[in-house]
DNA sequence: AGGCTGCTGATAGACGCCTATCAGGAATTG
DNA sequence: CAATTCCTGATAGGCGTCTATCAGCAGCCT
């Protein structure tokens, strides 16, 4: 039982491969009638065109864009590293991927950015802004028939055609669960850094985080978040205050980047070790204080994983083929100083 | 600059096409000087071949055979139905995927089984019993030409091209350390479930939860393992002696399969959500058990992303291409109710 | 010199699909 | 009913590689 090729499908059909190709690939009219002939035994020979050698023949370079924060947090570096690596491997598949950087806090330049590229590109992966002018530049993509997928910050609302990355309510939830058991019943203060809240997996994991806070560790008092725009310095200082100010913060969870400068604050104030920290994304520095015990947990995404899986979507998109969700399902990574790869 | 062919790689050596797919493909003799031109210009021209047009050409079915356990806890079902999940995807890449099962825990059995598919299949991959004839059996397999992976559970020490799972020492400090900090500093008994001691990943976990255990919690106890052969209903039985003998245990870590049991025994003694429970493998009825506070924290494996690692390897080991290391990592990942997919 | 062997070139024919073109038959229009 | 438009068939050529075959040329041996 090998597979059914497209001569097959003719032959079974009783029309010629041309039409069997017309029918396929909308290439040209052809009486309904003589359509469903061609359908019909496409599904009784369950015939699937073999995507090999429908690119090869195609000789097509699928040629895509991803956008990243100019502002180079440790892990946007990370993800830009394994864009580079991967615009390596795929370059022996046909498949051109460009990178650019734009400060992704302007919605104008975010948005100026996305419909520039629109000409150039088949597809377009984006750490992207929640913000209006942001959603119509994707949508104005979208129309142009270039698919855009949002990248670890989602706009929800648009017309992206598939969001890459983790599910960062769950993960602010699963970081309160975390800082509730680890801090026993103990009664206290847990602080609460953001890097902006106008990038929506930053909201989204706050929101998490107060609401399991909220209703199941009522002997935890959440202050007020801070934000700490990412940068490593300002981080610092909002830490120095935040713990200057609260004597009794046995808790501290950073939404965002920067973590190395809470760890630079918590040791000047001699309470590491005293806090519960708890952050976001590997990194070399945050692997190293999660080793000497800073950090107790960090939670991460794959960079990794989630360039291969926008690549794949978009392609995908771009073959008009169906994704296999589950495959492109990122996960949540939890790291103690155990498990670290 | 568009991808060089074989033949500008002929023209640039001065040479045929021939004789560069002679070289490319050690199908004849050629002369050592010829060659070493050849291989300049490859290396000049940065050319490397049409994996695409090459499967085209090739017309080559790759023929695989999966190798699981016959006693069917959730987690080897699950394993399963992602092997025939991706059999059927993969049909329509020239690649047959069977499956079979075994009983693995008997090493001639499982030896014997591998003898058997070793006359038809390039690959095979396998869920194996650590055995010195089992170990026989996979070189005789890698002898033969045939490569292997290991599953789940590994052959150290066998000529396996690849073992694809998680670290399962690791996942064994992590869920210590978990065990360690959810009990608070409390002092008490911890009680440890294995399925099997002659399975290599059970020993790996067990060592390791043992390590962290011993080195940072004095406070607690371990009590000896014991055996529960990864059936439910052993395992209650198990459990149930354990929380009859040890009223004063707070913790209890199940390296293996049957958790249903276990929590049914918690639930029997109506100690659940008092003891600690740690375990492995999410699947319907650990998610459950999850949700309603009776487990803590499960330990797992993506049986699907394992399977298709497998099959990833298994293609590169018959192409003789080299495999991404860091793309076949199986990570351990950790769920919480707050993080369930 | 004749016969080897060893190496190389040339080339044809897959693999399964896409693209394009041309011609002729079918259906539609006035 | 003729003129037109609409569909369909046939077929060639190409994508980049593999496989196989045959012919030719050099150099070696006896």
């Amino acid at each position: 039982m090998v597979r059914a090729t497209i001569e097959d499908v003719a032959e079974a059909a009783g029309v010629s491969v041309a039409t069997v190709d017309r029918v396929l690939n909308g290439r040209a009219a052809v009486r309904p009638k003589t359509a469903a002939r061609v359908e019909q035994a496409v599904r009784r020979l369950n015939y699937q065109p073999d995507r090999l050698a429908a690119r090869l023949a195609r000789a097509r370079e699928y040629r895509f864009c991803f956008i990243l924060p100019e502002g180079a947090n440790a892990f946007m570096i990370a993800l830009a590293d394994a864009v580079r690596e991967e615009a390596l491997r795929m370059a022996g598949e046909k498949v051109v991927i460009d990178l650019r950087h734009t400060d992704v806090f302007e919605a104008a330049v975010l948005a100026a950015a996305l419909d520039e590229v629109g000409a150039v590109y088949d597809g377009v992966a984006v750490v992207a802004l929640d913000h209006p002018q942001v959603r119509e530049a994707i949508n104005a993509l979208d129309a142009r028939g270039v698919s855009v997928v949002t990248l670890v910050s989602d706009v929800p609302g648009s017309r992206r055609s598939h969001y890459v990355g983790i599910d960062n309510s769950a993960a602010g939830r699963t970081a309160a669960t975390l800082m509730g058991r680890y801090l026993c019943g103990r009664a206290g203060k847990v602080g609460l850094i953001a890097g902006s809240l106008s990038l929506r997996d930053h909201i989204e994991r706050q929101f998490g985080f107060e609401q399991v806070m909220a209703h199941d560790y009522p002997n935890l008092t959440l202050l007020p978040v801070r934000e700490g725009r990412d940068d490593r310095h300002k981080v610092q200082h909002v830490a120095e205050q935040l713990l200057a100010d609260h004597p009794d913060m046995i808790g501290l969870y950073n939404v965002g980047a920067g973590s190395t400068g809470i760890a630079a604050a918590l040791e000047g104030a001699g309470r590491q070790r005293k806090v519960v920290f708890i952050t976001h994304e590997l990194t070399d520095d945050t692997r190293r204080a999660l080793i000497d015990g800073t950090i107790d947990i960090i939670i991460s995404q794959d960079a990794g994983h989630e360039v291969r899986s926008a690549i794949r979507v978009l392609m995908s998109k771009a073959d008009r083929a169906p994704i296999v969700e589950q495959m492109e399902r990122i996960r949540i990574d939890i790291y103690l100083r155990d498990n670290i790869p």
